[in-house]
DNA sequence: AGAACAAACTATTGATCGTTAGTTTTCGAG
DNA sequence: CTCGAAAACTAACGATCAATAGTTTGTTCT
């Protein structure tokens, strides 16, 4: 073991934060990626100690059980989500900003951590009993500066006020599939979403489909 | 509704069927509802042989193993939903019939059975081992004629051609997303997706939804 | 009615689950 | 360099998992 000097590049970690700090971040990760694909119940602690390249009962040193495991990965994981949006969705912006802008920055942030709609949509298939907690103070807001961010728009004379809930619902659909259906596309088609020419051409996509919906300019129905 | 021999109201079932092949389905009937709320991993055997009313081993009488039941539920409560799709989309009917029928169509056979969604959506997340050698032969041609069903709208003047088949998966999500997002839906607004009116509204806006994205008649863009 | 078979049962298997107790190693501050 | 705490380890726990063996009950056909 060489512990250099101050010289030649080394692959040594930042020694900033403490030990155990580093590693409880490093179960996180290995948890994210394996609730993501495997779910909670399909997930073993042995596969996440394995991933990690630690033994079981470490991982009760940072974490106090495998649900609180999950919760934290859950809370590390949406918050970020939750800041972007309620930051671009804030009131003082509604009608300056484009919902393009939205499609932009929320695919950016996913983009970052592809695997995060995944976890979600594994917690609200099985019933959101740790999602609901911890969104029922932040969905419920969010959704009804959509749902007045969408009103604002001309887009109600096609639309029709009832149905307004649905196209943002909707919306959120369009893009948390597009991550959830990712392993699927990359068996039959060989497409990576991690792939950033595959995230541009969707996010245009989005923005279009933005553009097509929710028009700015009411439509020219003669 | 029942198939009455000629006498009194009994709470007898119909005897045709020898009486295996009737607790064959009650197993396939517990074992899709509990795999499309908890999954593969998240299902025991033991939540189904409770709902169903009868003891572990005699699953085994019905059912090679856990895997082969979950099989067998993808299959059968797959097959009805994949002969509407094929039958809509025939190419046949391709410019004769709207787009809306093929809505209309999915969302019948879907809201008879509303776990069926969440069921693929588990498989999906998961990585798709069961549904990939089910459905490679089938999403395939019925993916590339909703291709063309697509394109043979004038929508390609406003989508581009490489845009329709993210338009494709899009609809795909929506629909699905609509069975899958149910139980949230249902404990935050109390919406049932059982519900007649609910599904009955979801269709009106898919409708619109298509006839917004796929115009019969060219956008009057001037 | 009785033989033959299907389908339920009881009991038990080995493996693996999440979790805990107790011990040793490693790290960081004085 | 040393000491104390943090974090790794080994070993084992009871519970539960899917699955099997052997037996009993029930149904169906002749």
């Amino acid at each position: 073991m060489s512990l250099a000097s101050a010289s030649a590049a080394r692959p040594a970690p930042p020694r900033r934060t403490p030990k155990g700090e580093r590693t409880a971040e490093r179960i996180l990760d290995a948890a994210e990626a394996l609730f993501a694909e495997h779910g909670y119940a399909g997930t073993t602690l042995r596969a996440v100690a394995d991933r990690v390249g630690v033994r079981i009962p470490s991982l009760y040193n940072h974490f106090a059980s495998k649900d609180a495991l999950y919760a934290a990965v859950l809370e590390r994981g949406l918050a970020p989500v939750i800041a972007v949006l309620s930051d671009t969705l804030e009131p003082e912006g509604l009608g300056s900003r484009d919902s393009g802008e939205l499609v932009e920055r929320v695919m950016a942030v996913l983009a970052e951590r592809p695997e995060l709609p995944r976890l979600v949509q594994h917690e609200t298939l099985t019933g959101g009993q740790h999602l609901t907690p911890m969104l029922r103070s932040w969905v419920t807001p969010l959704f009804a500066r959509a749902h007045d961010l969408a009103m604002a728009t001309p887009a109600t004379r096609r639309w029709g006020p009832e149905q307004i809930p649905l196209l943002v619902l909707a919306f959120y659909h369009v893009v948390v599939g597009f991550f959830t259906i990712a392993p699927l596309l990359h068996e039959w088609v060989g497409e990576d979403p991690r792939d950033e020419a595959v995230i541009e051409r969707q996010t245009r996509f989005l923005r279009q489909l933005v553009e097509t919906l929710l028009p700015d300019e009411p439509p020219a129905d003669a």
